[in-house]
DNA sequence: GAGTGGTCTAGACCACTAC
DNA sequence: TAGTGGTCTAGACCACTCC
């Protein structure tokens, strides 16, 4: 045990009840507090020096700052000060996710990874109404913010909406802007939020170790003149990169009856 | 390196891929998948041993485990198959946390920690219409599911609501149901809910080490009836203990227009 | 090749629970 | 008192990034 956490005899009841670790993250916390994202903090081992504990320790406490969104680690380039984008979703409102991620200051950037026909559940035939058919395209996405992997989306939309979408949805770019340029005005109309631990495959793609629980919606689109379904799909959002925000209700905050 | 993750020479990069730690995590949840809620799992020594690992090895994957909300750990006591209620919550809805975990199949239990009257922010004077006054009666609650800590809620009152109310807080017991009582249909109206590291007195009330990441949510409820404001407040929630899902939008998933 | 974070080992002491 | 999980050490090898 260092000195630093080792008090003097008798004081340890008043005062030794924090463990080493914590208290190398919180030392570090209050001095990274000022500092840009982006900027790059101690190598495990400068800290582990500098504090005078094991490499082992300074790493659990560069872990808990991770924890706390404090900070981004990458290997064999090192720590740095984290950026968390602050996102809003509310129902009616756009469904853009480039855009918002462009509200909050971010560049956004997409990449589509599959497009395909394919046969749909029965819950998004009828949520989709493709009464009769049972087949829509099928988008699988990645979306990145500052070059940072954010989010896997998942999405379905109706085969007849416009003429060669299969083909436009496979250029990338935004859907929202897409459906936009053929007359659609797309509200979210239905949104389900909730914490779990990341499916296997999706991990993979979120370049996350293990299982880690990441922000999973689903959610419905529909066009806000005449409640045509557009689209729906799920998605699976990283935490650490985007800060997602879920409002329901007036927006004037209890003002509005 | 132990024989199970020593392939053969050659076939490394073909297997050898992934850690020991969630080899042997993945083996244990494929185990325990079929275990009911509260089965003790081997301690971390045990699994070190079956599995020819060493201890940091075999803790690695149970906090893996726990990271997956599939096991909880007490100190002294042992590890065990975790449960974690699912609550879903909606505008428009009831507020009644008891009643919610009681649907999920949970026993809820609830203490009060402290009932005072504070001078309060200006927002919440304006969701309360408290025009004039600037008090209003704070309570802070610790909430259980079957005797674990789930959440931590701080709620605002207006102080004329009905006779004697903060008495009548103190006591325990259901805010929602006090409320019927006196005649009040008491709904949500406006909901927000965020994931953020635990503030520090949170996390000591919640029994959380460090500061990790939690659900945090900020309501509005008024009266069905009247619109009146009947309590504002934020609360945040264990993620490992309960599962809160929020929904927004037309129950019948796009089919309401 | 030097430095980074990711993993793993063997061994130790601690606080806590249960008997 | 025995067993549990929580913390900590010293040392090692690895995959990766950057120069």
């Amino acid at each position: 045990m260092n000195m630093q956490s080792s008090p003097g005899l008798g004081l340890r009841s008043a005062t030794a009840k924090t463990s080493t670790y914590l208290r190398v993250a919180n030392e570090l916390a209050e001095e990274i507090r000022d500092l840009p994202a982006g900027h790059q903090l101690p190598s495990e081992n400068e800290l582990a020096t500098r504090c005078g504990v094991s490499r082992l320790t300074a790493r659990a406490a560069m872990q808990e700052l991770e924890r706390r969104f404090v900070v981004t680690r990458v290997r064999g380039r090192g720590s740095f000060v984290a950026r968390r984008l602050e996102i809003l979703t509310r129902v009616g409102s756009s469904p853009s996710w480039s855009e918002a991620v462009r509200q909050a200051g971010g560049q956004p950037s997409l990449r589509v990874l599959n497009v395909a026909e394919v046969d749909v559940s029965d819950e998004v035939c009828r949520i989709l109404r493709l009464d009769g058919q049972s087949t829509a395209f099928q988008v699988d996405r990645l979306c990145y913010v500052d070059g940072l992997i954010a989010e896997v989306t998942r999405t379905w939309f109706p085969k007849g909406l416009v003429p060669r979408l299969d083909d436009l949805l496979g250029r990338g770019g935004s859907q929202t802007v897409l459906l936009e340029s053929f007359g659609f005005a797309p509200r979210k109309t239905w949104v389900r939020t909730d914490l779990v631990p990341v499916p296997g495959e999706v991990a993979r793609l979120l370049e996350l170790e293990g299982q880690p629980a990441v922000l999973h919606t689903a959610s419905i689109v529909e066009d806000a003149e005449t409640g045509t379904p557009l689209l729906t799909g799920e998605s699976w959002m990283r935490p650490d990169v985007v800060r997602t925000t879920v409002e329901v209700g007036v927006e004037t905050k209890g003002e509005g009856h």
